[in-house]
DNA sequence: CTTGGCACTCGCACCCCACGGGTGCTAACT
DNA sequence: AGTTAGCACCCGTGGGGTGCGAGTGCCAAG
């Protein structure tokens, strides 16, 4: 049914129409494509395509464009991964090494990676539960109030503002702390719960204290905050031409949308492997008309969060992934030091 | 020369060029508005009007529209205070009551800022300078790091990883952190480098860690991140009717240079008056036909960061200017209690 | 299966023109 | 002096008509 040829019709129509953002018609393929074949059999072959649902016309007597699932065919056989440039690398490395914490790279992260593609960069926290912690600590603030601090393998650093039942001298709150950090440090965050339950069922002077500190730990974990998102280059939005600019305020409605990006994200949380959503695929609102190129990012084999970027389907999916790739790398790496 | 009628006039064209988005003309300003003059006598005062700057006509043989020297002129004279109703009083006291921290305030506010007005809002953390050290906290991560923890009584906290020269004990560290305490807390931050300068010229066992550590402190004041601002309602950039379609992409641009938007908010953290900014009057490139509606907030009459929207010039400055002082107020009360 | 040829289809750019909203001017009026 | 009615004029907008060109689909021959 499709033969090579046509496949590579496909290839050849995906990428002029990715450069030229014009419909792209039968003459154009014969003569910037070397395909040994006259525009007459690439029609054709066009003809068969559209037949696949692979491309359409916008409307009669204009060129084909790709449809969602033509995209889908040619990221999944037909893109060949682009290698970086030297100069990129290095500028991923520079951009990033003078990060000097967690905040930071992801605050640069999030910037490279919408300069190199120019599209919208969406770069997600290192997930709390699956970081470990490092350590707990224990601020006063006022007499009946404390700043519950937790700290994490992979440099997260949240806090909470606890309000306690009754007031708390400092040895007590020194010793509620250790044994706060004796039952949960160097854990996995996952596996908190299960490790504190017992704390919180202690009896004693600071029973109500330590239970009030328990279930925080545990929100933290469980809150919403639990996962974070950042994301720049929302101008590279309005750059994008074509018909997206209708589309433009749903996907910049669904941006604020945070919840909605990391169940997104956390759909594509494989590291090694750059997952894309095209269109229609990512099942969102507002989003239908847009692409997603993201993957995870962490040590090694373990992935901690995700990162990636979102812009219109009409976009240059090999480079894109190359660059998504390439900034997980040296993310994960820098996490995973941290 | 500007006699009451041709501002009645001027306010009317206002008015109306908000609601309809459409340059308006003498006939629709005599019908809609009661000024007890016929379209005629308008027409003169229009001719008036455009002589002075206020008005301009987009084209020949269309309607009036503002310029920014009208807009500034109804803000400063004529546009009287459009009070909240009692439902968006209470929709905002009950959206911002639950906040459990700073950084929920800040996120909340910021969307709340962006519903009531439909535009981009900007709500800047309180500023480091201008608050006073409730603690400091120095918490070990490894052999040589630890984590630099300030807190301020806005209730924001800042983290800092430090590298340390040499290995810290937990003695000496603990000895470190009362010293800074002691030195620091309870004093305005603007006034810290003077009350730690001592400190970093002690001589003694610890003095290189205690210099490291006392210019974290000091950097962290001065750096960058002493003034952060969060953001929302983007989208609402993308519904502004009108010309503005072709400058979303700009004021997009803008709005990712946080150190401009900050530079704009330092200019109008007065409390209690809110500052209109029209047009090419915030002095920044892609900002040219946008304004800035703002004001600072904080305790009584000490401000202690700013918030404020963004939008096109053509907006409902009354109503916007209602929104952010109540905001404002309730912001300000929330981070006074801390 | 490929290819050249050819008829056919539309979208687009262009032009023309009538329409109408809006202005500015002038002369009369208060 | 200020206001008003009347009127000529300007010009942007929108609708209808048209030619052009890109692109397709089909067919018959190689």
């Amino acid at each position: 049914m499709l033969d090579d040829r046509k496949l590579a019709v496909l290839r050849a129509i995906v990428e002029d129409f990715v450069q030229t953002n014009e419909p792209v018609g039968s003459k154009m393929v014969a003569e910037r494509h070397v395909l040994g074949v006259s525009s007459a059999t690439i029609r054709n072959d066009m003809a068969a395509l559209e037949d696949e649902g692979l491309i359409t016309q916008p409307h009669t007597s204009a060129g084909r464009i790709p449809t969602d699932a033509g995209y889908r065919l040619f990221v999944d056989r037909l893109s060949n991964v682009k290698p970086l440039s030297g100069a990129e690398r290095r500028a991923i490395e520079t951009f990033l090494a003078g990060s000097v914490d967690l905040d930071d790279v992801m605050q640069r992260s999030v910037r490279l990676l919408a300069r190199l593609t120019q599209q919208v960069a969406l770069v997600q926290y290192p997930s709390l539960s699956r970081s470990s912690v490092r350590h707990v600590e224990l601020v006063p603030v006022s007499a009946t109030r404390l700043l519950f601090i937790l700290v994490t393998d992979t440099g997260r650093v949240e806090q909470r503002v606890v309000d306690l039942p009754a007031p708390l001298d400092d040895d007590t709150r020194a010793l509620l702390r250790s044994q706060l950090n004796a039952a949960a440090a160097g854990s996995r965050l996952a596996d908190v719960p299960a490790l504190v339950a017992d704390l919180a069922a202690t009896s004693g002077p600071h029973a109500t204290a330590m239970r009030t500190l328990v279930s925080t730990l545990l929100d933290t974990v469980a809150e919403q905050r639990e996962e974070r998102v950042v994301l720049g280059g929302a101008a590279n939005l309005a750059r994008a031409g074509g018909d997206f600019h209708g589309e433009v305020q749903s996907v910049l409605e669904a941006l604020e949308e945070h919840v909605v990006l990391l169940r997104l994200l956390s759909e594509v949380s494989e590291p090694e492997a750059v997952t894309v959503r095209i269109g229609a695929e990512n099942q969102t609102e507002g989003l239908a008309s847009a692409s997603l190129v993201a993957t995870g990012y962490g040590s090694a084999s373990r992935s901690v969060a995700a990162l990636g970027v979102l812009g219109p389907t009409r976009m240059d999916y090999p480079g894109t992934m190359a660059a998504v790739r390439a900034v997980a790398q040296y993310v994960g790496r820098i996490v995973a030091e941290g």
